[in-house]
RNA sequence: GCGCCAGUAGCUCAGUUGGAUAGAGCAUCGCCCUUCUAAGGCGAGGGUCAGGGGUUCGAAUCCCUUCUGGCGUACCA
């Protein structure tokens, strides 16, 4: 429900000594408990009555408090510092507010606001010759947790796993194997050999700069579909993918699609034929290029001086094909910021070819990861890996849960949620721009402000659900006695749930959730110790109605935030 | 050089788009398990919101400027 519109549909039917209608945008959700639900800054309104800030909030608090009828929403108003400080009743809305949730269930925070559109979303979109590291991690999670945010408010998602299957990185693969691997070896240790290659490769081409003019020579075989060339791309593609993808599936990412780079090889030279066309193309230095400099954006390189082909071509053919077989009305990009520009041009680009998808093109851009010791490169080795994040992940759960003598079941299941979670939490708690030094211990870390605790939070309601043995059904009575001091705060923040799925849409940032997920659960911890809601086997059912509440939102929410949420811990 | 982004407690970060005494977690030091899960709760200490100007009744938030860091700036993706 929406708080501050109530509050303001009531106002607008009192005679005040100003007209609401005109300062709607002033009232703002107070920040602060004890300065009530709703409040109005006075000061601006001083110059034009000529009136003192405090003088004109106490006449509207005098006004507002003479007309309250008698099933009104507003308890009272105060006058306080120049701020016109209005109460809600508790009751009525703490009682509407979990009703609503009790009532929606799983459809508390669904909307059909954008429902028969489509979103592609095309993320993760790792280079298959590499580890997935931790690098990695912001594309896969920011970008399945926007799917589930889409999905949310209605759309029909696609997702893609656009993977670097394709380009110069392969034609070192190529001779990295020719000079120094062996078949049986490759396909023995599979992708441990290749990644060696690779970091062989790297640390050879340091110091050999003909390594990366033989590079680019065999990607050029590639693209020219010499039949060797493709036959060990190929190959070493495959090898490679099955290990993307199970990595995938156990942090929960599954893709409709995993059409890569190497499937638009026949597809770019149309994409250079249109440019040339519509007199978009120029030759400059052997190569061919859209000048974007009137815009402020540089060049844009579509045709290197040996013919092949770039990132920004490819992009260029598999957006329109992505346009042609799913008509999307959205697209949308999550990679590190380091892309920016590159994706501003040919999305400018798209516009100069009068794209129909031109304007509906977003680029989601995180902050980038870094080691303490500098920067991550796979050419160094294998630098945190997600594999072994997610392991050490699962022994530490594991750990703590022997050492806390579980009486889990099936332990070994719920060490791997803890450690989904966890890795979850590590690329969602920030703003995405935020750059991030990656530290194994605090990402694994358990205690306080961490998945683990959300899901610990979960795990309890559950507890205390089972234990009073029915279910929170709903009668009017129920709320009469609820908790107003400590559970009032806590029903206001389940309330930001649906408005918050909003916003992160809006502002395509993902960590606006977990953290209201987070003081939601830091929140009931606070309302569970102060508040009995089992005593001497008597349940409280008012309390408990909150609990079932706080259980349904935060199931929600985690579906969404990709934190398993677990019964029992 | 130019462009974009960031700078808030010892550390890592919030701060609802300009509002009330700048808040959390970690770390440190105390306290709380005979009652619903202690992966928990309570308390203490800790601040020149990078520096300097400006706009405003009011600025961590907006404008200008300096400094520091990251990224980008045509043949990588």
């Amino acid at each position: 429900m929406d708080i501050k519109s109530e509050v303001l549909t009531e106002l607008k039917n009192m005679k005040l000594p100003i007209s609401v209608s005109n300062y709607e945008k002033m009232f703002v959700l107070s920040v602060d408990g004890k300065n009530g639900d709703v409040c109005f800054p006075c000061f601006p309104l001083a110059k034009e009555l000529k009136i003192a800030p405090n003088k004109i909030a106490e006449n509207l608090a005098s006004s507002i408090n003479e007309q309250i009828k008698k099933n009104s929403i507003i308890e009272k108003a105060e006058a306080v510092n120049g701020y016109l400080n209005i109460f809600a009743v508790k009751q009525v809305l703490a009682q509407k507010i979990v009703e609503e949730v009790l009532n929606k269930k799983e459809a508390f925070g669904k909307f059909d606001t954008y429902k028969g559109k489509t979103v592609v979303l095309d993320y993760s979109s790792v280079n298959l010759a590499k580890y997935m590291h931790i690098g990695h991690l912001k594309t896969t999670i920011i970008g399945l947790v926007m799917k589930n945010v889409c999905e949310q408010l209605g759309y029909k998602t696609v997702s893609i796993n656009y993977v670097g299957d394709y380009g110069t990185p392969f034609g070192k693969m190529i001779v990295a194997y020719k000079k120094w691997g062996n078949k049986e070896d490759v396909e023995k240790r599979g992708v441990d050999a290749v990644q060696d290659l690779y970091v062989k490769f790297n640390q050879e081409a340091e110091h050999d700069e003909s390594l990366n003019e033989e590079a680019r020579l065999w990607f050029k075989k590639i693209e020219n579909g010499d039949k060797e060339a493709r036959e060990l791309s190929n190959w070493i593609i495959e090898l490679c993918r099955g290990e993307v993808e199970r990595l995938c599936n156990e942090l929960g990412a599954k893709f409709d699609s995993w059409r890569g780079e190497g499937y638009y090889t026949d597809k770019m030279q149309p994409v250079i034929d249109e440019l040339n066309e519509k007199g978009l193309l120029k030759d400059s230095e052997g190569a061919k290029i859209v000048d974007l400099t009137e815009y402020g954006l540089g060049v844009c390189l579509i045709q290197k001086s040996d013919g092949t082909s770039l990132y920004a071509t490819r992009d260029l053919a598999a957006v329109q094909d992505r346009y042609n077989n799913y008509k999307f009305d959205v697209a949308f990009y999550i990679t590190d910021v380091a892309q920016k520009l590159h994706f501003a041009q040919w999305f400018k680009i798209c516009e100069l070819l009068n794209k129909p998808y031109a304007k509906n093109l977003y680029h989601i851009a995180y902050g980038r990861y870094s080691l303490p010791t500098g920067k991550i490169s796979s050419r160094l080795g294998k630098q945190a890996l997600l594999k072994d994040l997610l392991e050490a992940g699962i022994n530490k759960s594991r750990a703590i849960m022997q050492e806390r003598g579980t009486k889990v079941t099936d332990a070994e299941a719920v060490s791997k949620q803890v450690a989904v979670g966890a890795i979850s939490y590590e690329a969602l708690k920030y703003e995405k721009v935020k750059d991030t030094v990656f530290d194994m211990d605090e990402s694994l870390n358990f205690d306080g402000e961490t998945a683990p605790y959300m899901q610990y939070t979960y795990a309890r309601c559950c507890s205390i659900l089972e234990k009073s043995g029915e279910q929170a059904g709903l009668t009017n009575d129920m709320f009469e006695n609820i908790n107003a001091e400590q559970g009032y705060e806590l029903i206001k923040l389940l309330n930001k749930f649906p408005q918050t799925i909003v916003d992160v849409y809006d502002k395509k940032e993902p960590c606006l959730l977990i953290r209201l997920l987070m003081d939601i659960a830091s929140e009931f911890n606070k309302f569970y110790t102060n508040n009995r809601i089992i005593d001497n086997g008597v349940v409280n059912k008012q309390n408990l109605c909150v609990v079932n509440a706080v259980k349904i939102v935060l199931e929600n929410g985690f579906k969404i935030v990709n934190i398993p949420a677990i019964s029992k811990m």
